[in-house]
DNA sequence: ACGCTAATGACAATCATTTTCATTTTTGCT
DNA sequence: AGCAAAAATGAAAATGATTGTCATTAGCGT
């Protein structure tokens, strides 16, 4: 049926080859950050022949469609994240590693306050806590 | 309180190198963020002979000594700046680099509470926002 | 089956940062 | 000053993530 009926829905149009896809289903069962290195590792470790060319290409391009985030390690390395997943932040040990996810609409809140306050858009943030564990 | 006698006062001694000094100094130049290679660059253009190497190490020991802040730009690569004494926190354009320095209370408190609900020492954390500024 | 385009991946190239290691400079002491 | 130990230095090589190249392949409509 391909007629009059201009009912246009913005569907935001967006297509994923093979790639894209299976770099999204990593991430879900990952659930978390994850690096274009890890996740590659990870296609391998299940038989999949990708290369890693095509993981940084995918990841490029899921990207530009929003699809997922990328932020920096400490070290500088790119990690990404399906972008649907609540924002979070995180408290990690720094002996153990242990990691606890917080979610502070205080901090949110704060951010965007200062944001409006010095008349900056599209303001995005890091924050991370350090300390050591009850264990350690 | 211990021993009531121990009047130690903790002078940080910190010293630094001729090559922590050139930083510092071209650091004040800069007035703002600047990566490693380009400080290596500013020194050699003016005649310094020093080396790649210790460029990074001289920003390393800063750092150690909380005399510089580093931050990432977009691409990843590692960007220092003098800080101030007082903790603060920053709110950077992610186009043209402009940075208002951010004194939180809220964000300390918040992040104390966080700590002890989970029974973290020792915490420190790390806050920054980045968007685009007014001009950009 | 044919032709065209997007996708792919092996490999090389980049580039910031770190390591190595031999040499130079500074420091501390007599 | 003289001198040994420690700290600092830098050239060059190594590392490691990310990107570029390019020939081959998979998809898809005709
Ligand atoms: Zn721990
Ligand atoms: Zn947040
Ligand atoms: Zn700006
Ligand atoms: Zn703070």
């Amino acid at each position: 049926m391909s007629t009059a009926t201009t009912k246009r829905i913005t569907t935001t149009k967006i297509t994923m080859n093979k790639s894209q896809l299976k770099l999204v289903s990593t991430l879900e069962r990952v659930g978390g950050f994850a690096s274009a290195q890890e996740l590659y590792q990870m296609l391998r470790r299940d038989g999949d022949g990708i290369g890693l060319t095509t993981v940084y290409r995918a990841l490029q391009s899921l990207l530009d469609d929003k699809i997922v985030d990328v932020l920096r390690r400490a070290d500088g390395e790119a990690i990404y994240r399906l972008c649907g997943e609540a924002h979070h932040h995180h408290l990690v040990c720094r002996s153990c590693g242990a990691t606890v996810e917080i979610e502070g609409s205080s901090v949110e809140k704060w951010a965007e306050a200062i944001s409006e306050e010095h008349h900056f858009r599209e303001v995005g943030h890091t924050v991370e806590l350090f300390g050591l564990c009850s264990n350690c």
